[in-house]
DNA sequence: ATTTAATGTGTAAAATACACACATTCTTAA
DNA sequence: TTAAGAATGTGTGTATTTTACACATTAAAT
């Protein structure tokens, strides 16, 4: 997405009438980078969108985008986004897929580069946010700007796939966290229902989860133990799980 | 990949020129597709390339792109290369990855949008070729130009883990084909042996091949059924084994 | 002290994946 | 014509993985 809405607010972002510049004249075309950033909060996978305040997009979602710079790469566009929105360097991105339908945007011909991230947000709760931008339920958003829609569906079924393969999930959690929570968001991802047992299982047999002898806080329950992920572990036993090249 | 080889044996190419014209300009990007295009012949994965006859790139293979016209949607542009190059339509075609390095055109800014598509060589075969088209072996390909062996390996490793979840193997293949046929594409696409016994019963078992009654020809030895691939059945299904959104 | 609500644990059945051998059919060469 | 060679075609038992399922334990709240 292009942060059309408040340029004023974006040290980067280019605004409305940048994008119109860049596409007006015959035969241009723009590119840009949108951002789905993922979180996970009250048991609920969400999406981190900006509220457009432009009179033609009133009340629509967007996702967080930019145009790319002309001596920047794919990859460096969409980090600087995330860092830029989030304020947090180093999160899980993956590129997922590029839309360039002719007419998908009314400046004129902008191909946009989606990625998919993932953010713990409680860790994001902490910077200071720009005023619009809010965490959103994925599974009942609506009132997409563009075709930013489209664009979510395909980045969480992406996350979708991809968490059944990759212990992705950890990304979306705080360092230590109990296997509840941990069952919660593979449940909120898949939309499905696990049994407790055998999800506790299939963790711990695959034996990167390190026991970090702490316990819940503050739960109106008895507490449940609090684990990490270990990704030295993880990094050893990937290949033999994943085959040929992972 | 651009087709800066061979303006004039192309109606639709774009030379070197227009290129350079597209994004000569400050800030200026020019957007193209590549393909990928899988063939299976004599036991092997085969890829179509274009050899350059421009000094700069001399023996070296590029991939079959084109600039995406501005009014033209992407994967429009990907069938167009596709019916261009082969002479047929309706190929398997999938979108798989961007290539947006700044550096990776020696023209300047060329963004590239990767498709990964399989066609069968024999029908292919059929058609006229242009000069410079030859199917060459995906393990012992080198010598490419730009980036294109890192476009190739990722469409590769796309295609391999697709050909586990989907039946996408017929689209290599003849309309009637004899399972060792199936088992050697699958063997040689994954680089595995496989049992030929639990090979058969796993297909048998997914139930979309349909017994044509009839014998291979012309075999040195015992010819085998021919079969081909069932596309109803397979609809019916494959919600079934793929969950949530296949 | 009692209730409540979640944690923590093991086992049996079912389904799936894997390993494996021999008879059959056709071609080819003696 | 016959024998040898080479690939097709088929079934079963074993190992592994997945699934279903119940009860005792712990801490918080009343």
């Amino acid at each position: 997405m292009i942060t059309i809405t408040n340029g004023k607010q974006l040290r980067q972002g280019k605004t409305l009438q940048t994008i119109q510049s860049e596409v007006a004249e015959t035969n241009r075309l723009a590119l840009s980078v949108d951002c789905v950033i993922f979180g996970f909060d009250e048991n609920k996978l969400k999406v981190l969108l900006i509220r457009s305040d432009l009179k033609k997009y009133e009340g629509r979602y967007s996702l967080l985008g930019d145009l790319v710079y002309p001596a920047e790469d794919l990859d460096a566009a969409a980090y600087r986004i995330l860092k830029q929105r989030t304020g947090l360097n180093d999160l899980y991105l993956e590129q997922v897929q590029t839309f360039g339908a002719v007419d998908r945007h009314p400046a004129g011909r902008v191909v946009t580069v989606a990625y998919c991230s993932l953010v713990n947000v409680q860790h994001h709760k902490l910077k200071i946010l720009e005023n619009e931008l809010h965490w959103h339920d994925v599974k009942s958003a609506v009132d997409f700007a563009f075709d930013h829609k489209e664009i979510l569906d395909a980045c969480y079924e992406r996350l979708q796939k991809r968490i059944q393969e990759h212990p992705l999930g950890f990304n979306l959690l705080p360092k230590k966290f109990s296997l509840r929570e941990l069952q919660n968001l593979y449940e909120a991802i898949l939309d499905v229902k696990m049994d407790r047992r055998n999800f506790r299982k299939k963790f711990f047999s695959m034996d990167f989860l390190t026991d970090t002898n702490e316990m819940e806080q503050d739960v109106p329950h008895r507490p449940g133990k609090l684990y990490k992920f270990n990704y030295e572990k993880y990094e050893k036993k990937k290949k033999k799980w994943f085959g040929i090249d992972f």
